[in-house]
DNA sequence: AAATTATACGTTTTT
DNA sequence: CGTATAATTT
C-alpha cells in the first residue's frame, strides 16, 4: 500500500538491485510467452517507444514485462522507474504482476503510482517552494464546493445563474490544460453575473466587479455587473494556500511549477527517473502531458502505452492529440503495435473493428486472433426498455443452463454495460423481482458518503487542528445547537485574531462570546478535541475548565491505538448515537460503514496515513462471493472483460448520447463511437447489443430509433435474433410508429427528414429484409412465473418487512417466493423473499 | 431547527 | 418520472 512510506526505499531498492543485476545472468523468464511485437517493446528499452496497444492484446503484461527486463537486465534499479498509471487498481495490479514476475528479488518500486499519489509524494518533499507546508490536506469535491460557495457568496455571484460545481468544473478545465489563473484564454475565460447591482460607492470596492454594457435578455436592464470566472480562480487559488490545501489538480500543477522554476531540481529528478513508462496514454490531459515532458527532457527514455481507439474520456481533458502527437513530440520513436488479440472471438473483433472504422484520424490498427470466429454478435431489438430487461433476465437465466451447446456461462461471467447509470434501474427492478443476483459497480464511492466523510472531518480535526473545513463541517454534527449565528461567531473570532477556526472556538469560549447553550456545547467541543488529541499523542492530559466528559481524573495517559481512538472519537462526539437514533432506512448500514471504517484503519500505522491514502485512493473493492451479474456505464469497464456481455439501449440519443453531440459535434460522436468499440471488445464469448422501440425520458414515453452504431455493425458478423413468444405484428412497429409519433410531437422538418432517412439507411432495410419482423411486439401483460409449491414463503400479508433499497414496508400479497409490497417511501413493488427482512430485525441485520 | 413542500433538472468520473 | 436541492412553513 505504501507508495508513501518511501524514506528508505532508496536503500531498499540498491540492496534489491543487487540481487536484479545477479540475476541478468540467469534466464529471463519475464520474456517468456510474449509475441514478436511484445518483445520488441519489451526489449527496446532506450529512446522513446509508443506502445499501441489494441483492447486485449496484453498491454499490461508488455508493460510489466518492460518492467522486469529493465531490473532483470540490472538496467535500471527500482527507484529509478517512473512508472505512472491513472487508476490505484492499475497501479496495484501492475505492482501484483512485477512481483510475480520478478520474485521477492523486487522489494517495491516506490515510483510506480498514479500521476496524483507520485505527485503528492514530491509536492510533501518541496512544498515550501509553492508556499505551502509539508501537511497541506487534499481536499475533495465537496471541500471544494464548499470554499467556492463562500467566495461567489462574497463576490455577490448570482449562483442561480452559475452553481458553485460549475464555476468549480471550470477550474477543473483550467487545471486540466494547465492555465493558471492568469494564463487562462480570454476565450475561455467566463463571465459571471452578480446578483445585484452595484451603485457608485459598493463598486468602489468591489475591485473585481465590472460594468457590463450588454443588455440583459431576462430583465432587459442595461448595466448589469460581472465578474470573471478567473478571477474567482485566482481567489480560490489564494484561499487554498490559506488553508494549507491543495485540489487535484494542484498536485499536477504545483509540481510543474516546482520543476519549472527550480531548474536544478528538476535536473535532478531527470537524472533520477532514468526510465519512464505512462499507462493509458490516450487519456492524459494537457498538465499530465507537460508534467511528462519535463521530466523526459534528456534521456528520453519514455515508453507511453495507449490505444487512441479507447480514448473515452475527452470530456474531462483527455487529449487524444497527445497519443497522435507522440512521434512529433519524442523525434525518432519507436511505434510498436500490439495487435494479435488474447480476449475475444473472431466475429466479436471484426464487430468491433467495423464499427472503429467509421472514425476518422485514427493511427491505426487491425486486431486478429488465433481463436476461433465463435457465435456472431447477436442483435435484438425489443418493444421497450422494460422488456429488455426481462429479455435479458431470461436470457442470462437460460446462459447459466447453458443454451445451443454452449458452456454454461454463471451469473460472475456476465456484464450489461450501459451509456448511462439510470439505465440500470430497469435492470436492478428486473433483477430484484426475479431474483437474479447482480452487483453495481460505480455507485456513489465508500470514501464518499456523508457519513464516512464526516467522521474523517473528525479525524482530521484531531491530527490537524487547523483543519478548517474538517471543523466546519463536524462544529454541528451532531447537532449541538451551534447553528449559523453561533458559527458566524466562531468566524469572526478566528479571522480577527488570525487563527484557525478551533483556536477561534477556543477564544469564543475563553471570551464568552457566545452564551448559555451554545456556549456549554462548544466549550465541551473544544475541550473534547484536545482531550482526543493528548489521547493521540499520549503525555500529559489536557485539563479543561469545563470538562464534565472525562470521567477519570488522570494526571497522564497513555496514547491510544489509532484505531481505539477511532472509536473514542465517534463514541464520545455523539456521533454513532446520532445514527443510532436515526429511524431513516439507510441508518443501519451507515452504522455498518462506520464499523467498516474502523475496520480499514487496521491496515494503517496512525490516522494520518489513514487520511493520506483515503484522499488519494477513492476506490473500494467490494469482497462478495457470491456469483453476481455485473452492472456498469461502459466508461468503467474500460480494461476489464466478460465472457459474455450484454449492451442494451443502442438507441440514437442515448446511444450515441444526444448531448455528447450537441455539444461536441463529430468529436462527440466519434467518442461515442469509441466507447461502442470499447463495449463489443469487453466480450469474449458473447456479445448481445439490444434496442428499445420505446423507452420512458423523464416520464414521457418516447419513440426511440436504433442506433445509428447499429448500422455500422458488419453484417457478415451479427446475427439478430427474434425474442420467442411472438404473435402476429409483422414487421417494423417502430419504422411505422415512430414517423408518426415524430409528426405528431411536432419537430422541426430536418429532424424529421433525418430521422426518416435512416429507414431508407441500409442497415435498417437489410435487417428488415432478414427478419421480416424485428421482435417489436405489444407489451402483452407480463405473467408472472408459476407458483412454485415448494416454496412456502416467510412472510405473510401485513409483516412489515425492510427492504436494502426500497426502505420498510408492508407485505400486501404473497404468491410463491414473491411478495407485494407497499414500500412506505418507495410505493409498491413486487420483490422475491429472500430480498427481504422482518421489520424489527431490520436493525440487527448487517447488509 | 426540523419537517414539509416547491422547483429545477436530468451523460460519462478518477484522483 | 424521480431525485436533489431550495424555499417555506411549523
Amino acid at each position: 500500500m505504501s507508495s508513501f512510506d518511501d524514506s528508505d526505499a532508496f536503500e531498499a531498492a540498491s540492496a534489491a538491485s543487487l540481487s536484479a543485476r545477479a540475476m541478468a545472468a540467469r534466464a529471463m523468464p519475464h520474456l517468456d510467452g510474449l509475441n514478436p511485437a511484445q518483445r520488441e517493446a519489451v526489449e527496446q528499452m532506450e529512446g522513446p517507444v509508443l506502445m499501441l496497444a489494441g483492447a486485449g492484446t496484453g498491454k499490461t503484461k508488455a508493460l510489466t514485462a518492460r518492467i522486469a527486463h529493465l531490473l532483470a537486465t540490472g538496467t535500471a534499479r527500482p527507484n529509478e522507474v517512473l512508472a505512472v498509471t491513472f487508476t490505484n487498481k492499475a497501479a496495484r495490479e501492475m505492482k501484483n504482476r512485477i512481483g510475480a514476475l520478478m520474485g521477492q528479488a523486487v522489494e517495491g518500486m516506490p515510483w510506480l503510482g498514479t500521476f496524483h499519489s507520485i505527485c503528492a509524494k514530491l509536492l510533501r518533499r518541496h512544498a515550501e517552494l509553492v508556499g505551502l507546508k509539508s501537511n497541506f490536506t487534499i481536499l475533495d469535491t465537496d471541500d471544494q464546493k464548499r470554499v467556492l460557495k463562500n467566495l461567489l457568496s462574497v463576490n455577490s455571484v448570482d449562483e442561480k445563474r452559475h452553481p458553485p460545481r460549475w464555476v468549480s468544473s471550470f477550474i477543473e478545465q483550467c487545471k486540466n490544460n494547465a492555465w493558471t489563473p492568469d494564463k487562462v484564454p480570454a476565450a475561455n475565460d467566463l463571465e459571471l453575473w452578480c446578483d445585484r447591482i452595484f451603485d457608485q460607492s459598493t463598486l468602489a470596492e468591489a475591485p473585481n466587479v465590472y460594468e457590463f454594457s450588454r443588455r440583459n435578455p431576462d430583465s432587459g436592464a442595461v448595466g448589469r455587473h460581472i465578474i470573471m470566472a478567473s478571477t474567482i480562480y485566482a481567489q480560490y487559488q489564494t484561499r487554498l494556500r490559506e488553508l494549507n490545501a491543495v485540489d487535484f489538480g494542484d498536485l499536477l500543477l504545483h509540481v510543474i511549477r516546482i520543476f519549472q522554476e527550480n531548474d536544478d531540481l528538476l535536473a535532478q529528478y531527470q537524472r533520477w527517473f532514468r526510465y519512464i513508462l505512462v499507462d493509458e496514454y490516450q487519456d492524459t490531459n494537457v498538465a499530465q502531458y507537460l508534467w511528462l515532458r519535463l521530466l523526459a527532457q534528456g534521456h528520453s527514455n519514455i515508453c507511453c502505452v495507449g490505444d487512441d481507439d479507447q480514448s473515452i474520456y475527452g470530456w474531462r481533458g483527455a487529449e487524444v492529440g497527445n497519443i497522435l502527437r507522440f512521434e512529433k513530440d519524442f523525434p525518432g520513436a519507436k511505434v510498436v503495435r500490439l495487435e494479435q488479440n488474447y480476449r475475444s472471438t473472431g466475429h466479436i473483433l471484426a464487430a468491433a473493428s467495423g464499427v472503429i472504422e467509421a472514425n476518422k484520424g485514427r493511427l491505426g490498427k487491425t486486431l486478429w486472433t488465433d481463436g476461433d470466429d465463435g457465435e456472431k454478435v447477436r442483435l435484438i431489438g425489443h418493444w421497450d426498455g422494460e422488456e429488455e430487461a426481462r429479455w435479458i433476465g431470461e436470457e442470462i437465466e437460460s446462459m447459466g443452463q447453458g443454451t445451443r451447446g454452449m458452456d454454461p456461462i454463471g451469473p460472475n461471467d456476465i456484464a450489461i454495460l450501459v451509456r448511462a447509470s439510470h439505465q440500470m434501474r430497469a435492470f436492478e427492478d428486473r433483477f430484484l423481482t426475479i431474483g437474479l443476483p447482480y452487483r453495481v459497480i460505480g455507485g456513489p464511492r465508500f470514501y464518499e458518503r456523508m457519513e464516512i466523510r464526516d467522521a474523517m472531518a473528525y479525524f482530521r480535526v484531531v491530527v490537524s487542528p487547523d483543519d478548517d473545513l474538517a471543523f466546519e463541517r463536524i462544529v454541528n454534527t451532531p447537532k449541538r445547537g451551534l447553528g449559523d449565528k453561533a458559527q458566524a461567531t466562531i468566524q469572526k473570532m478566528a479571522r480577527t485574531n488570525g487563527v484557525s477556526l478551533l483556536d477561534g472556538a477556543r477564544l469564543a469560549v475563553e471570551t464568552k462570546a457566545l452564551s448559555g447553550k451554545g456556549l456549554k456545547e462548544l466549550t465541551r467541543l473544544v475541550d473534547q478535541i484536545g482531550h482526543w488529541r493528548a489521547l493521540m499523542q499520549g503525555g500529559l492530559r489536557q485539563v479543561g475548565p469545563v470538562d464534565d466528559l472525562i470521567e477519570e481524573d488522570r494526571p497522564t495517559i497513555d496514547a491510544l491505538s489509532h484505531i481505539e481512538l477511532a472509536e473514542v472519537i465517534l463514541d464520545e462526539s455523539g456521533y454513532t448515537a446520532m445514527w443510532q437514533n436515526d429511524k431513516t432506512p439507510e441508518a443501519p448500514g451507515r452504522l455498518e460503514n462506520l464499523k467498516e471504517l474502523v475496520k480499514a484503519l487496521e491496515s494503517f500505522e496512525n490516522l494520518q496515513g489513514f487520511l493520506e491514502h483515503v484522499s488519494l485512493i477513492m476506490d473500494n473493492e467490494a469482497d462478495d462471493h457470491e456469483p453476481k451479474v455485473t452492472l456498469m456505464t461502459l466508461h468503467a469497464a474500460k480494461g476489464l472483460e466478460f465472457p459474455a456481455v450484454f449492451l442494451p439501449g443502442w438507441e440514437d440519443g442515448l446511444f450515441p448520447s444526444q448531448r455528447s453531440m450537441d455539444e461536441s459535434g463529430l468529436k462527440g460522436l466519434e467518442e461515442e463511437r469509441r466507447l461502442a468499440y470499447v463495449g463489443i471488445t469487453r466480450a469474449e464469448k458473447v456479445c448481445t447489443i439490444s434496442f428499445a422501440g420505446n423507452r420512458r425520458v423523464y416520464g414521457q414515453w418516447q419513440s426511440q430509433l436504433p442506433s445509428r452504431f447499429i448500422d455500422e455493425l458488419p453484417e457478415a458478423h451479427v446475427e439478430v435474433l427474434t425474442p420467442p413468444g411472438l404473435y402476429g405484428h409483422q414487421g417494423g412497429m417502430a419504422a411505422s410508429a415512430s414517423p408518426v409519433a415524430e409528426m405528431m410531437r411536432g419537430s422541426d422538418l430536418q429532424e424529421k427528414a433525418a430521422r426518416a432517412d435512416v429507414y431508407n439507411s441500409p442497415g435498417w432495410k437489410r435487417l428488415q429484409q432478414n427478419q421480416g419482423r424485428f421482435g417489436m411486439r405489444q407489451p402483452s401483460e407480463a405473467k408472472n412465473v408459476t407458483i412454485d409449491a415448494e416454496a412456502i414463503s416467510a412472510f405473510s400479508v401485513g409483516d412489515r418487512v425492510f427492504h436494502q433499497k426500497f426502505g420498510y414496508g408492508e407485505v400486501i400479497s404473497v404468491e410463491g417466493d414473491k411478495l407485494g409490497i407497499a414500500f412506505d417511501k418507495a410505493g409498491e413493488k413486487h420483490v422475491v423473499g429472500r430480498f427481504v427482512v422482518a421489520a424489527d430485525a431490520a436493525g440487527d441485520v448487517p447488509f
